[in-house]
DNA sequence: GTTAGCACTCAATCATGGTGAGTGCTAACA
DNA sequence: TGTTAGCACTCACCATGATTGAGTGCTAAC
């Protein structure tokens, strides 16, 4: 695709793009010929929009308007010609000063960093945090509800605690669960939620045979209280600020981002489908399916601590974003937030 | 306040009311003296109308449009004029079986509460967990995050989990906080945090005599994982239902809307100071101080269990809201909640 | 290959006038 | 004295039409 492009042309594509990230408004051949010093007439960059619009790079909302880059364009751009820098180590500095991450657990983390990614980039921030299944063990403990419930309060080697609710037989004793309690977390110290269901699994099969009881007992409960219906948390902060854009002032577009970003289900299916990638990803609106996202953009990282457990950070804004102020942010942002799960910094 | 309107003023007054509720428009005589048989003619409605006018009941947006309720003409019909009947039977029984509450735990709970509370309004949804401050202590534990850090996981009676991290002198050993849990969890059974705090302060002080380490440790530690900075859980659903409202259809108001949403400490604050009524509340926009409500009522009701934990739920929506529809849901969502914190029903 | 020139398009803005819903006031009526 | 018909008046709303200006495509000359 890079090929098919003249130098000429990529250069255009690129003041376009940058012109329309600025103004938000479409973008005319004078002003690309004034601006910018090609050395070009008006009527030479005319030609030149002409070609990029039949490649399907630009587009005209009418005859006598400017262009605007198309999702493709931004594609084209943001895989060919954006040039991402690195943080110095100023505003490295700066960006981890704006975090305070003493002495918070797991939610306000995930938290403070939609508040923080939001406030630096002007856009929404989301932030998704590790999924129970991608967590290690560190300790499960059972309480009594009432008869046939418990609840069950699992803490990760990250100190995320989930708790949840769970039937069970209700002749179960008190000290029957503390020994449940106690042998599990015997067992299963240091293993993913993936590797001890796994080893539940088989223990479970092959203690058919001789018959500890209570073993029994508590493969059978943990069993049923580690399965993956935890749902996942999807923090979204500065809704608001997306309403500034000018591509959502109409009421019908505001509405529809609003749902948009109320419907977390969908969305945590979307940035569920990145957690395999390394770096920063950018997702165009237009693309993807089941979320509406048109005209929005997605920038998301991810971040994991040593034990493998995954969550995404990111923004979501407009197509013409700012990808070369906000990419960066994410980035060192995913960065940060993995060495604060190590517990490296605070 | 009743007194100074004649009975024909009341019903003049209610017409408009409940016509602008479910118009959204301003209301004319013309309409007025047609649709509701008073046997009046429009002229004779409009002397009326203008007498409710001068009494700040009433507003005109300009001289050639009908008349709408001010926030006084509101407040004077939801206090004299509204009835509010009681839901019945087959009511109470389909309410109840919008909501699911099988084996969840309390975050669980609070959401599907404001999920279904902003469905059936059809307005946003609002519900406040109960205070960490008021829920009674069932359990405690302690759990070494990293040297000096410690996982604080606290258990309410009714299932509410609490986590915190503390800093805490890094000597303390892992069976000393083995001890320290247990000694709490045997004195501290069933009282209240705000019981708890007195009675840790009292032991604190008695202590200074006679030199138990280990419970001075526990008290003070204790001391500093109870204290009150765990923020309040304030669930807000169904955000996008305001922006259908007629109210709230330009891109600014919009926007205030949902920045109002989004500011969730100024909602708690303003949830906080309806806690200590009973029953049914209804806040009028206009007067509220800190949160930007103009143009936005709030119905809310208090729900508790037997041990005194409070919550609040309700619902936000136009001044113009249909109270007569959505203050029975209200209250008896309220009463429903309050039954499933004591475990009485599911 | 580049550019000046020109006719053309079309959104945006503004002024204009008609329409209709609604008001306030007055005078007549019961 | 309360009620009502009549009437002049107000004003948001809508459709119409003229003007403007930014921008385009095309062509012919450089």
């Amino acid at each position: 695709m890079a090929d098919l492009l003249t130098e000429r042309s990529q250069n255009i594509l690129e003041a376009i793009v940058e012109d329309y990230i600025s103004s938000a408004e479409p973008v005319g051949s004078r002003a690309i010929s004034r601006k910018h010093n090609f050395n070009l007439s008006p009527a030479s960059v005319r030609n030149v929009m002409a070609d990029l619009e039949d490649m399907g790079l630009l587009c005209s909302p009418h005859t006598s308007a400017g262009r605007i880059p198309t999702g493709k364009g931004f594609q084209y751009y943001i895989d060919t010609l954006l040039e991402v820098r690195d943080l110095n180590q100023i505003e490295k500095k700066n960006l981890h000063n704006s975090y305070r991450f003493q002495n918070m657990k797991m939610e306000d983390i995930m938290q403070e960093v939609g508040r923080v990614l939001s406030g630096l980039s002007q856009y929404t921030g989301l932030v998704m945090a590790p999924k129970f299944i991608s967590t290690v063990f560190r300790q499960i403990e059972f309480l009594r509800l009432s008869q046939g419930r418990l609840l069950m309060i699992y803490v990760s080697e990250t100190g995320l605690v989930q708790n949840k609710v769970i039937e069970a037989d209700p002749t179960l004793t008190t000290s029957d669960l503390e020994q449940i309690g106690n042998y599990l977390n015997s067992e299963l110290n240091g293993l993913s939620i993936h590797e001890v269901r796994s080893k539940l699994k088989r223990e479970l099969q092959e203690d058919q045979s001789h018959f500890d009881k209570l073993k029994k007992r508590a493969l059978s409960l943990s069993c049923a209280a580690l399965q993956d219906d935890v749902e996942d948390q999807l923090y979204v902060s500065g809704a608001s600020l997306m309403l500034g854009q000018p591509e959502f002032s109409t009421p019908e577009q505001m509405q529809r981002m609003i749902q948009t970003l109320e419907s977390k289900k969908n969305l945590i299916e979307l940035l569920d489908r990145g957690q395999s990638a390394e770096g920063v990803q950018i997702f165009i609106g237009s693309e993807s399916s089941h979320v509406d996202l048109s005209d929005c953009s997605l920038i998301t990282s991810n971040f994991s601590n040593q034990k493998g457990a995954i969550g995404t950070l990111g923004v979501i804004g407009p197509v013409r974003m700012n990808y070369s102020q906000v990419v960066p942010i994410v980035d060192f942002t995913a960065q940060l937030v993995s060495r604060v799960l190590d517990r490296e910094i605070e």
